[in-house]
DNA sequence: TTGGGAAGTCAACACGTGTTGGCATACGGT
DNA sequence: ACCGTATGCCAACACGTGTTGACTTCCCAA
């Protein structure tokens, strides 16, 4: 599953000397590969993407994708491989960690478009979904569970706030609601934050009745 | 694009008789295909959701779909056809109207399929997406300029509304996230509220610099 | 100079899709 | 009893998809 490669031993000892020529080297293929694939994911959504689309993008023939990559759904793997990479944020003082949070959204998505790749292919692909589940459970609730009192309660605020931030890069990112897409992020990040704020760090509040 | 049908001048002047036979009504095959539509779309989103499959669900000819909506986008207008029915809160205090949206979104939506069919739909469909939009401008953007203090706020308003409530819904019924599923409503009201609330009737925060 | 192997191309396959038109069947008014 | 018509099914179409295998071209090491 992680390693989808069928022929080919990465590498070819010598140096690849970068070819500008007819034909390239193998690693400049593949990269131009996935950047296609990631372009695409985040334009069209898992279904929509044609592996066909994405070979023309990357000027190669569709063939190529599967001999590097084995499927559409090995080469999905790899283009949806990220990280939030989260930073240490463990010198900020605890009442200003959702901002801190909020703040790192932006510069972290603005301009770059896997988030959005992710949520399309998630929204209609069971693999993706459990792609977004990993992502949710080892690194968000991980991060989280850094910054809370109680970390028995991660999972729990983690849930709280990725309601939040992917519910901004939904209607940004992906749905592109007008007023959502207009507002810049320095204006968004005081709206944003006391929730942020509140999920990770007031106390659980008591249910309400019935 | 509203008036989809081909043939059939809707209602046939006899009563229908509700036929249990080997024929139904006209009117009972287009509520199956409807029925069977909307669980499809919702379950599997508009790409992968089949004509084949919804008409197999109905128990009915793939064709006869065609005939009755014209065109799988046609279907889909048709099935994507919804009210949020947000009901009237001029009667409810004004500091507790977060509160009062968010119980609504959960009674709303709790075992209704068509919000996670049209998000899965947005995601991928531009006209999925544009059907969000409208619903956004027409419904929830309206709605909220009735609980605003200025008007003019409204979209602006609405929209972080809709960052919130959207992202529960993306993460609750879509993403399908373990602790969101698992938190009973009861408990995700308090927690929600007053994140709603905040947007709607807290004064606007000034810009963080840079 | 020559051979091996990697990089890339081409054409085709098997399949599933939305969509279409023709054909059978049962109903309801006369 | 009859016939028009609505209801439904069947077979097929044109097309786009992921995927495969054979073929050509180029580079690099003996």
């Amino acid at each position: 599953m992680t390693e989808g490669v069928p022929q080919g031993e990465r590498g070819s000892a010598a140096e690849p000397a970068a070819g500008g020529g007819r034909t390239r080297s193998s690693d400049a293929t593949r990269a131009a590969i996935l950047r296609a694939a990631r372009n695409r994911f985040a334009a069209d959504g898992y279904d929509r993407a044609t592996i066909r689309a994405i070979a023309a993008d990357a000027r190669i023939d569709p063939s190529m994708v599967m001999r590097y990559y084995g499927s559409k759904e090995g080469l999905f793997a790899a283009a949806a491989e990220f990280d939030l990479r989260l930073p240490d944020l463990s010198g900020v003082p605890t009442d200003r960690l959702g901002e801190a949070l909020v703040s790192y959204f932006f510069t972290r998505w603005e301009g770059d478009t896997t988030l959005p790749a992710l949520l399309r292919t998630a929204s209609t692909n069971p693999s993706g979904a459990e792609r977004v589940r990993q992502i949710f459970a080892t690194q968000l609730s991980a991060a989280v569970a850094r910054m809370v009192a109680d970390p028995t309660e991660a999972p729990h605020r983690a849930a709280l706030i990725a309601s939040q931030l992917l519910g901004v890069a939904l209607t940004r990112y992906v749905l592109r609601l007008p007023p959502m897409v207009d507002i810049p992020p320095t204006t968004l990040i005081p709206w944003l934050a006391p929730a942020v704020q509140r999920y990770l760090r007031d106390p659980v509040p008591t249910p309400t009745l019935g």
